[in-house]
DNA sequence: CTACAACTTCAAGTTAACTTTAAGTCAAGC
DNA sequence: GCTTGACTTAAAGTTAACTTGAAGTTGTAG
């Protein structure tokens, strides 16, 4: 495939996949004359490293994921330690869901007065 | 409080705390001579700033989810849309989270190559 | 075979979220 | 009353993750 075939399936530009590839994050299998020449497993790579993005992790963090040319073995611990930072997160994030939630329903005149949505905050601060 | 005691409570650094009150996410009650004064409150709200951070919330959003001087007032449906949106990331977070784990106990020779690892990421992908 | 749209590289520009620096202010201890 | 250290402002610098621009190359439709 071309990059703009590569650019229109995937959803992302052109120059990101050449910033991408420039990274070590994607590879092109070859150039036709002067242009990449994608394969198909790209897509499938770049909808990894877009769900590690939506994930808060950096790029130099999903190429320690996934693996780049220059590190194609992928470190068992790392996963390990990035699913658990994860799993943190989540957390974090379902305690802030519910305050919003409880957030948009309470009647107190302010968030930070309604003893319910306090606590759900502290939950998340508290990393639990 | 002084701003580098807030500083100390908070794990903000102080030259944070004067760009945050510059953005209008806190405010100091005043003044004592040149120097900022901060109440207390200003610790709860900057766990609340920390929280939407962690959350993927850029600062904008985060002070139209908090209020600010300029627009106090909190907008429910906005607080509901965002915890709406905090829910669909969370749902994709649990399936990279499990996607993660997998691959780390997975014994196929590429992440790519292993289908229940397909199958989590494609999930993940899919927004559900 | 020529025009042209789509590619190429390399460098510079952009945005968010801070941090750093320079130059100045002030309360407190000696 | 002078030094010192923590504050002040305003402007410039930094980093990540891209995007844009300029200048050149190439496959293909006419």
């Amino acid at each position: 495939m071309e990059i703009s075939q590569v650019a229109k399936k995937s959803g992302v530009s052109a120059s990101t996949l050449r910033f991408y590839e420039e990274k070590g994050l994607i590879k092109s299998i070859g150039r036709q004359g002067i242009r990449r020449v994608f394969s198909s497993n790209v897509l499938e790579r770049l909808e990894l490293i877009a769900l590690g993005r939506a994930a808060g992790f950096s790029l130099e963090e999903i190429s320690g994921i996934l693996g780049t040319d220059a590190k194609p073995d992928i470190d068992r611990a790392l996963l390990l330690k990035k699913a658990s930072e994860l799993d943190g997160t989540i957390k974090k994030l379902e305690a802030m869901r519910d305050g919003l939630q409880h957030a948009a329903a309470c009647t107190a005149p302010s968030h930070l007065e309604c003893p319910r949505f306090r606590r759900l905050m502290n939950l998340a601060a508290a990393g639990v």
